[in-house]
DNA sequence: CTGAAAGCGCTTACAG
DNA sequence: CTGAAAGCGCTTACAG
């Protein structure tokens, strides 16, 4: 099979009789060439099915920035996590009038090298990363060349000189303590998210406090991942350790809709028998039956804010990390 | 505020003391470059935070491939439609492991310009287009420029010289009209899906001659887009037009589920009063009360199919559209 | 092991 | 209106 060479700006200038400044001009629409020269380039671009090498274009002329959204998570995941999704949703959608392009970078462990090139390579003027876990040394890529990066959610291993921005995640799991004790119950237990994330720690962190406060032990602990059978797992190692159990903070609503299903699955009533609380206050927690209380993941506006640090960096303003605050949302789980 | 200069192979060199070509062999990789040198410019490097230009570098050597998976829908619906999302991690998990880089295009009408300046100017080697509505002419696009392209989903359009891959819609819309038969249904109505995609075309036609093989009227007919609050809407209007009605066909499972919250809502009871068959098999299908019966839809397969079409098509081996089958899942709703 | 030089495909002042 | 020529930042035979 002879390798396949595609036409070059060459190729149409012969074609058409003239030089390669005029058929470049006929591609980029200058006004200025003459209609016979401009036609001629024309049909020879269809005829050839001429695409401009886009490399040599972007050397000679700027280009519009690009930019990387990484999530160094497995694809199914980053699809079918609502979290994910509607941060997804909302970064790409306040780029969509803009030049900007937006590529996605994900993939699990596995292909961080993958990734780590890409951003290394120099295919891309800025990052948005989302999701940090422990073993991610994805942070180091980004200082040592550099490359202008916000992290949405602060990285679990602290100030990587990175800016972020993220959710009071510890407010929230003390706010939902705080519900759960209001509620009048006693017997409390958390599953929580991701433990090399900060976001699992930070919830469980507040959660503790929360009790603490009340004078309620705090060791009903069982760890999930934020998937949802890992919800479904935990709340049953839960209720095999403590049978009273009548309060629940879930650190998030994928976790906690499948911890209710797996609670009515053995007839346990929610609220009566247990009362839930989870958090992110996504889609399904308004169309999960009974409806969700949860804590508000202001997921829209980290977006936004994300994308405005990172379009200030690329024109080299410094840009501080932020903190939203969450409030708790009230609706008939807990 | 001055422009920002990146710092380019030159500067290395110079700071590092060496020649271009030892400063790229440096960065490249190259053994044979000795470590007085190989030091010098590796510091030179992290000092000025140097990134190879990618359009320098791919301009003379080859790179890997890289493609673009386009869905003209708006962002939110991208992410928030179960099958879009799983048809998108489908695809991005098949091309984990090879060298392509996967780019993700998504836009309503309004920013299809900005796709298809995007397809036109030469940033991807092939396209994956998933969903083609009617008045969609990025197949012009493609044609015209001789993209290497495949769409998922059958083009409105016809034949336009592109090969699709399908599931067998016409096939589904009748078997789910004969599963209401069978169960002695005789008020069947349906909600369709956008009449400006095939998909929605075919489901419907399907159900219409299931229901003409049966001696059935098929004017029970109301029109959704696939989406969410769609579904609610028109089984509304149904119910409007039809109180009778004892059996529906509805033609995504997204609306399906949003069409039976409705039903019950009102007090009608699934599948008692009224059985509702869906289309797709998502996990909704399963989660959702009662678990919905519905037409499975082979969305894994479509994309590794449409993954292989295109790499096949890179390398000039022609590609025919292949239109896979479907079957009915049998559960509670009908 | 290292450097001078050519060349990748394009655009754009600069002349005419 | 059009073309010859320089140059974008890199890599890679080719010499040495």
């Amino acid at each position: 099979m002879p390798a396949k060479r595609l036409p070059t700006l060459e190729d149409v200038a012969a074609r058409a009789g003239v030089s390669r400044a005029t058929a470049s001009r006929v591609v980029n629409m200058d006004p200025r060439v003459g209609s016979a020269a401009r036609e001629a380039v024309q049909t020879a671009v269809t005829e050839l099915g001429y695409r401009p090498n886009r490399n040599a274009r972007s050397l000679v002329r700027p280009e519009p920035d690009s930019i990387a959204v990484v999530v160094p998570e497995a694809e199914d995941r980053v699809f079918t996590d609502p979290f994910f999704a509607s941060l997804l949703a909302s970064i790409t959608q306040s780029l969509a009038d803009s030049p900007v392009q937006v590529l996605l970078a994900m993939g699990q462990p596995g292909n961080s090298l993958k990734i780590e090139r890409y951003l290394r390579g120099g295919y891309t003027d800025g990052a948005i990363v989302v999701s940090h876990h422990r073993d991610d040394h994805i942070w180091q890529v980004l200082t040592e060349t550099r490359l202008p990066a916000v992290y949405v959610g602060r990285p679990y291993v602290g100030d990587v000189g990175i800016p972020y921005v993220d959710v009071n995640n510890h407010a929230g799991g003390r706010l939902a303590a705080e519900h759960l004790v209001t509620a009048g119950r006693r017997c409390i237990g958390t599953i929580t998210g991701a433990m090399d994330m900060a976001a699992g720690e930070d919830r469980l962190a507040g959660w503790r406090q929360g009790l603490h406060e009340a004078g309620l032990p705090d060791d009903l602990v069982e760890h999930g991942d934020f998937s949802s059978e890992s919800g479904a797992q935990a709340v049953a190692r839960l209720l095999a350790r403590q049978p009273e159990l009548d309060g629940l903070f879930v650190a998030s609503d994928l976790m906690a809709v499948a911890a209710i299903h797996e609670l009515q699955g053995r007839g346990i009533r929610v609220p009566e028998d247990v009362a839930v609380v989870g958090f992110d206050d996504s889609q399904a927690a308004q169309l999960t039956r009974p409806p969700l209380t949860t804590l508000q993941n202001p997921v829209a506006q980290m977006a936004t804010t994300a994308v405005s640090m990172l379009m200030g960096l690329l024109e080299e303003q410094p840009a501080s990390s932020v903190v939203l605050e969450t409030e708790l949302v009230h609706r008939a789980s807990a």
